[in-house]
DNA sequence: TTGACATATCAAGATTTCTTGGTAGCTTCC
DNA sequence: GGAAGCTACCAAGAAATCTTGATATGTCAA
């Protein structure tokens, strides 16, 4: 079935999809060095609220981060996992090396 | 330099929104097995002439795929230093692994 | 030369994505 | 309770991207 390549080119689109914006990648970036909160954000990132709570929407979205609540506040962390995912979604879009033939190393 | 990181930033957008369409991931699929025509893409794809060529323009403005012309027929290859680079550029935004240190926020 | 063919490009409309300003839901503090 | 703070969400407009049909350009074959 080609149904299992066309999902597999779905989930593509949706990750690189949210990793091919400027705003989104200054997010990602921030949220490096591990979780931080909206407020923290908005402080390094000159940005409106609602566009930076959109930007965070289509990253929670595509699970490239995930949230937590705390009060008042609102905790974002980079999920590890997603760009692990999106690694090997994009190992498998590298063509084979073209003189190696030997498999030995990734 | 806060500029060195925009640039970056503004690379990994272009690459990562090139790669961020099923159409052309499909386009790329079928280049993993090396150097088609567009006469070939077309039989393997089913999509508007006009269509195949406006994502093929798209990935080589992206440097991922390039082109060759040999009489009536074009050629296109994947770039497989852009997909190399991609993934540099996506490695760099992984988190580490393990347990981080909470940044102080708010 | 003429005609058929392969592909690129263009213009217009359709669709999607992004930005902005406003508002509403919680939560905390007084 | 009321006010103020933090964040999500919504609606409308702006901007970018995509699709489609038409046309242009260059090439080969007869």
């Amino acid at each position: 079935m080609t149904t299992a390549i066309a999902a597999t080119n779905a989930r593509s689109a949706e990750l690189f999809h949210a990793l091919s914006d400027e705003a989104r990648l200054e997010i990602i970036r921030i949220l490096l060095d591990g979780e931080h909160c909206v407020c923290d954000l908005q402080d390094h990132l000159d940005v409106a609220q609602s566009r930076l709570s959109y930007h965070l929407k289509v990253l929670k979205d595509a699970g490239v981060v995930t949230d937590r609540r705390e009060g008042r506040w609102s905790y974002y962390t980079l999920n590890r996992e997603a760009i692990v995912e999106a690694e090997r979604l994009l190992a498998a879009l590298r063509p084979a090396s073209g003189r190696r033939l030997i498999a030995s190393c990734c």
